[in-house]
DNA sequence: GCTTCGAGTTGACGTCGTAAATTTACGACG
DNA sequence: CGTCGTAAATTTACGACGTCAACTCGAAGC
């Protein structure tokens, strides 16, 4: 048998690939990603890389899964970081303000709207699932609680979207009068607590 | 002289190719968007398409143009069906919601992370300021009506950011158990109209 | 030492956006 | 009516892309 690459070499290619590619991503966009450019950078035939990945969406669906993956560290850490169910709820919420601001690449990437099929890549699914499920745990903990009311899917549905709706906007320049990122998103956590804490979602106020 | 182009023929040529171009969007994404395909659609050659516009790029901007003309159009005539300011409020989260809902692919590229370039096409910029400012109107109003409690600038991006960040959740499949969009989008407005009444967003409640 | 076979490279194909060269066809004028 | 100038459109060509297929190479097993 001639020398096989052991699991520890094939990860290892893997994650240098991946980290070039994010590097790409973020210095020169979405069309900064060739098969060419990253075998370039890595040192190696631009076919090198078909060892290791499928194609050209697995790479980029593995560099969404890392990012997803530090994402999801990232809440979990903050849903240890503080004492009381509400106050877990608020450090959830600075957790992604600040994974937006450091890596707003990252985030771009994770959440574009036009991905090549999500559902191919179990890992980017698993850690999805992760960083979701982090969020869903502090949510339902704050409704038990009764810090905040509401069905806990829906609940953690509404928290999750109004985060990442001032995110997403902020990061495709389209909020009015550049308001300032940290402030708003501010704005919105206290808003939706308020609100939820002062009714159900479901019934119409006034 | 040659026989020159009037202005009312550069116009049906760039309608027709945004036409194709926004079809073809829809149904093959947007790497189904290429200027062979579009030219054989219209029935030219693909060069021709650049004495229409300046490059690729401008073609989507122009088609994107188009959407956001629309969104706007959706969005003033909702800011004008309601009787009343916070009736006004509504009808445009329902519009919001509607448009997403039935344009979901003129939806997507309109607010797709990764643009190239927004600013350097006027008329894109003009549409989206459109829709934009109904928005704002809006809110204003709501504001001075008493419905609603805030800086209009902040309590409109927060509204706006709100129901942008259900549906684009929504778009990329990322939503808890696929929750029906109408209810969250529904919920997402009760709540942040709640939040809105009994205080300043920059409150924190508790 | 020869064989075998996986790792990696090279070369090629069909596609893309688009620059440059070329062809086409219409209005003005002798 | 011919022919000429020029805008419009097409053809051709280039470099870059993702990736298939054929190849080279070098280590492990006999």
């Amino acid at each position: 048998m001639p020398r096989a690459l052991t699991a520890h070499q094939v990860d290892a290619f893997r994650d240098e690939l991946c980290r070039a590619a994010t590097l790409r991503f973020a210095e020169n966009g979405y069309a900064g990603v060739t098969l060419r450019g990253l075998a370039r950078e890595v040192g190696c035939s631009p076919m090198t890389p078909y060892r290791y990945f499928a194609n050209k969406d697995e790479i980029l669906a593995s560099v969404r899964a890392a990012a997803f993956g530090r994402f999801a560290d990232a809440s979990e850490a903050a849903a240890r970081s503080a004492p009381d169910p509400l106050g877990r709820l608020r450090a959830l919420g600075r957790a992604y303000l600040r994974f937006a601001s450091e890596e707003p690449h990252a985030y771009r990437i994770m959440f574009e709207l036009s991905q090549p099929d999500e559902r191919s890549h179990p890992d980017l699914a698993r850690q999805a699932l992760r960083a979701r499920r982090a969020k869903f745990e502090v949510v339902e903990e704050a409704i038990r609680d009764g810090v905040i009311a509401g069905d806990p899917i829906e609940v953690a549905n509404l928290l999750w979207a109004g985060m990442h709706g001032v995110i997403v906007l902020h990061l495709a320049g389209k909020l009015h009068e550049n308001a300032d990122l940290s402030t708003l998103s501010q704005a919105m956590m206290n808003t939706l607590i308020r609100g939820l804490a002062s009714g159900s979602p479901k019934e119409t106020p006034r």
